[in-house]
DNA sequence: CAAATAAGTCAACATGACTGACATAACCTC
DNA sequence: GAGGTTATGTCAGTCATGTTGACTTATTTG
């Protein structure tokens, strides 16, 4: 029992390894189906983000991922290659590149997100139910502005809607 | 208000989404240093290890760590040569090489580690002190066996004696 | 003494980042 | 309509960090 709400120093490192390991098992999960196909972790995240956000263009991808569009490239044009993904011009701009998951990328996608939901509600099944909304405070709080406020749009749209699977 | 203690899948979709936003700038601040001293991730990763357990044996930081030794050995070298490390024979069995933190590694990996504890102090701040408990549970539960129950004894320790900084 | 173990090393390779320079097409503004 | 800006793509080279496979050395253990 601490007197103050203030952490202390050794529980703060703790909470340092428990990210590193979680995350490292958290992304085990799909790292491994995507070795099937040829993919890498770079992959995964363009999948689903771009699933996330049908019609998603390069420039706000490069934006999400933060890296530059010469390291997206090589992924995205495979991607694209092997009918993962589809590009089509921006009705409005026709320079825009949308991104579309095919039927394809959509079915993998589904795949790598239901091997990561499911640990996740594993996690939640043992941890108790009542860890989710705490966790997902603190998770938030995480995250650097101003990318917070735009997560908090992008995963409060979608807490409420029906479940708009990409496929 | 949904119905059961189980998670929809939008909900996790949303976890997995915060994952990894708050791991990229979890582990963004450090990077910005290390960049300074010509290191990067793997670095920081051997530094944090050897520094919360000194002597540690060369087989059980891989172990850890998960790469192969011909990894570790690229960034270990470099780590023994600028001298924030150092190896010692083991006692019992003089094959081992046991690792430690030199005062300048000790340092470092002090001002790293402080860097991420105060992300994670402001983020408790923020998500208020309650979410902490739940936090730990759920992370802890992310973790695959076996290392899960290694990790729990690792932090549990920590935990409870006064703040062994390892410098 | 022989075998197993702990660690180190050489060589080759893959992935996914990076920088810098430049190309193309389409849009916008004067 | 010319000229600048924007969205995207691409070429070329580099770096960090991971991989496999083969082999060495020192030491402990059976």
């Amino acid at each position: 029992m601490r007197s103050k709400a203030e952490l202390g120093r050794a529980d703060a490192v703790a909470c340092v390894e428990l990210l590193f390991f979680a995350y490292r098992d958290f992304t085990g999960d799909a790292d491994a189906v995507l070795e099937e196909y040829g993919f890498g972790r770079a992959h995964h995240r363009v999948l689903h983000f771009v699933s996330r956000n049908p019609g998603l263009r390069v420039a706000q991808l490069l934006d999400i991922l933060k890296i530059t569009k010469q390291s997206l490239a090589r992924v995205l044009k495979q991607l694209i290659d092997e009918g993962f993904i589809a590009q089509r011009e921006g009705a409005a701009d026709r320079r825009e590149r949308r991104l579309y998951v095919t039927a394809k990328g959509g079915k993998l996608t589904h795949k790598l997100t239901t091997l990561q939901v499911r640990r996740i509600e594993a996690a939640f099944a043992q941890s108790g139910p009542e860890t989710e909304t705490a966790t997902r405070r603190f998770l938030l709080a995480m995250i650097a502005e101003p990318d917070r406020a735009r997560v908090e749009a992008l995963i409060g749209l979608s807490d409420r809607g029906a479940t708009k699977d990409p496929i």
